[in-house]
DNA sequence: ATTAGGG
DNA sequence: CCCTAAT
């Protein structure tokens, strides 16, 4: 349902987990057939000339290890044996860099023809085992966050071709679809968003420059940009390490969700601290509630997918709440998606770039052989080796085994995946919404340092339709989704959320620690938007858990980021009337005493959630039913509420022993 | 660890 | 729900 809505997020992110089986199983099947026709030699005919091809085209040392990408593809294809494979994957993941063009490169060469429907729904027959790897990967490798989030421009200038081009977007983007063709099966969606992206940087500019910012454009994309960095992520195993790091899988929830953590870091820690601390402490109460998924930054998360490297840096750091979150608090309303930057830099994965090959050379070549005619045109070249998806939120009972986790996730991002997205532009901290605005115009020229650049994934509200209609527009929340799911024994996953974090660009930090050079400056809406804080929650259907039990992730990822807030469960109206029945009882000062009485198995509510609900049911109950939001809650319950509340003032709750409201129905007490 | 209150 | 102060 809401799903929907978030799904608007992280496309990009998403598709990697998507994605990499897609292809696979797509590419097999091709790669089958041809096998059959020509024999297994053509195959590996057809690395080794892909190979050769490749180093041939590009100059750059990048190359040679994009090659090797290849040919570890090839090898799939050609059905070696797994471990195989996936040792070599490994191995790549290592190199780093060329993961992206391995992904890409191979399927436009080797097997163009693709089915260009893939998505989940199409991984169903491939392996169990892989599609769980896959999920695993990019629950830890943070794929889906961040999976980019990096932009790489390239400054040249060229006179040409702003002819030579296609002015249309399509035509440029499916160019570059061509490049990750499996990937893009979802292409429909894909290119949307390429055309949004396209359309946000450039469109409706008259400017003759537009042109040549097309032509750029496509360069770009064919070297790496968006779709590149795409296809790269989704080689399982691959590639994530390197870009993604910025997966956040928290359960948390929803419209409250957003960073707490600000750039304004120094401040933060010590607070943050603390509380954490008194989360722990909380927690402990409340023990077994494991409440967070790893989150990207945790290195021991991603160190559990295979071949993966830990790359993440402390994004911890980066977190921080405290004092900044009142504030925040009221500005991520409004601020809804965030969206995560996908900042612009120059770092690493660019000697892909240079490995990228033909179409990237081809293109350069064109634009050079046209200098002379325009030479006062400059054109500004972008890679945006991948974007920054928003946090995804996922929350599952400890029960809950890693495969079910892992499909949990693979849900939410699929989810992610059918709605649409469009890319905003982010210049020094400020978001361009002008989408008329020349380039130039706002600070971006050929000569100029992109490093406050970034790019955002949005959602698409027009064609996002809420599936929750919830009164309380301040909640998307499913008015009544799970309750009492803590009750029941039974595993379920509760939730999943996407949010975005809004007012925060954590992982802009972050990769500044990453990159190190780069200079980034945290996204700052400059507009609220126009939408209530986005926030999804996925019910996921029960899995077989035991089915796909799974060696738990590293215990340290199971720890509770403090730095998140709780995800938001609403009293449902059982619960109300259990907490005022125990509070009928046993008075206002013994929370801890309530929650014991009729809350013990319900690990998420605290005593301090007890009485904080039971001060929202005083207040309640003292307003007018239409002030009222959320769940209703029976007039009856309230009167009792409204009873018990008055009663317990005039005596001490707190006093030894249990007293118990005299009359059980106290119509008259109030008159006191 | 709890309780009480403010935010 | 969060955060703090005070128990």
């Amino acid at each position: 349902m809401v799903v929907k809505k978030r799904q608007e997020y992280g496309f990009y992110g998403y598709q990697i987990p998507v994605i990499p089986r897609a292809p696979r199983s797509l590419r097999r099947s091709s790669l089958r057939k041809k096998l059959q026709d020509d024999g297994q030699l053509c195959a590996f005919e057809l690395l080794a000339a892909v190979a050769g091809k490749l180093l041939q085209e590009s100059e750059s040392s990048a190359s040679s290890n994009i090659a090797e990408g290849k040919v570890q593809l090839g090898i799939n294809k050609d059905s070696i044996k797994k471990e195989q494979v996936e040792e070599r994957v490994a191995r790549s993941a290592c190199l780093d860099q060329e993961s992206c063009v391995e992904s890409v490169i191979f399927p436009e060469s080797a097997a163009p023809q693709r089915n260009t429907k893939s998505s989940l729904k199409e991984l169903p027959h491939i392996q169990t085992n892989s599609y769980f790897e896959h999920a695993s990967v990019v629950t830890h490798s943070d794929i889906l966050n961040k999976v980019g989030g990096d932009v790489k421009y390239d400054k040249y200038t060229s006179n040409s071709a702003a002819g030579s081009f296609p002015s249309k977007p399509e035509e440029i983007f499916n160019g570059d679809g061509k490049l990750c063709n499996e990937a893009q099966r979802k292409s429909a969606v894909v290119e949307k968003q390429n055309e949004h992206l396209y359309m946000a940087n450039f469109s409706g500019s008259k400017d003759p420059r537009d042109y040549h910012v097309h032509s750029s454009r496509k360069l770009n994309n064919a070297e790496g940009s968006i779709k590149f960095s795409l296809c790269a992520d989704r080689v399982p195993g691959v590639s994530f390490p390197r870009h993604m790091n910025n997966v956040k899988i928290v359960d948390r929830d929803d419209d409250e969700n957003y960073f707490r953590s600000n750039n304004l870091n120094s401040k933060i820690k010590p607070s943050r601290q603390q509380s954490y601390n008194k989360y722990r402490r909380m927690k402990k109460m409340t023990s077994r509630y494991w409440r967070t998924a790893p989150k990207w930054n945790d290195c021991e998360f991603i160190n559990t997918g295979r071949g993966n490297r830990p790359i993440y840096h402390k994004r911890k750091s980066i977190h921080s709440g405290g004092g900044y979150q009142r504030e925040l608090h009221s500005k991520r309303r409004r601020l809804y998606d965030h969206r995560q930057l996908c900042h612009y830099r120059s770092a690493y994965i660019f000697d892909q770039q240079a490995s990228s090959d033909s179409i990237s050379n081809s293109a350069k070549k064109t634009t050079k052989g046209d200098k002379s005619r325009t030479p006062a045109l400059h054109k500004v070249k972008f890679s945006i080796k991948s974007f920054k998806v928003p946090e995804l939120y996922i929350e599952v009972p400890e029960t809950a085994t890693v495969g079910s986790l892992k499909i949990t996730v693979m849900e939410a991002v699929t989810a992610i995946l059918e709605g649409g997205l469009h890319v905003g532009v982010v210049l020094q901290g400020k978001r361009v919404r002008d989408d008329n605005r020349t380039l130039q115009q706002i600070g971006i020229s050929h000569n100029e340092d992109l490093d406050t650049l970034g790019f955002t994934l949005e959602p698409d509200f027009i064609k996002a339709t809420s599936p929750i209609s919830c009164k309380d527009p301040e909640l998307l929340l499913p008015c009544d989704e799970h309750q009492e799911l803590s009750r029941s024994s039974v595993p379920v996953l509760d939730s999943v959320f996407f949010n975005s974090s809004i007012d925060q660009v954590p992982v802009s930090n972050l990769e500044k620690n990453v990159v190190g050079n780069q200079e980034i400056v945290p996204y700052v809406p400059d507009v609220p938007m126009e939408i209530s804080a986005p926030k999804a929650l996925v019910p996921i259907p029960p899995v077989n858990a035991n089915t796909l039990a799974i060696v738990p992730v590293n215990q340290k990822a199971k720890r509770p980021d403090p730095s998140q807030r709780r995800t938001r469960r609403p009293f449902s109206v059982s619960e109300v009337e259990a907490l005022v029945e125990a509070v009928e009882k046993l008075g206002t000062g013994r929370w801890r005493d309530v929650k014991m009485r009729s809350f013990d198995d319900m690990n998420h509510r605290t005593y301090v959630d007890l009485k904080d609900k039971w001060k929202t049911l005083v207040h309640t109950a003292s307003i007018a039913p239409q002030q009222r939001r959320g769940e209703p809650v029976p007039q009856e319950l309230l009167d009792r509420v409204l009873a018990a509340h008055a009663y317990w003032s005039q005596h001490q709750s707190k006093q030894h022993g249990k007293h118990q409201m005299d009359p059980p129905k106290l119509a008259g007490e109030v008159g006191f």
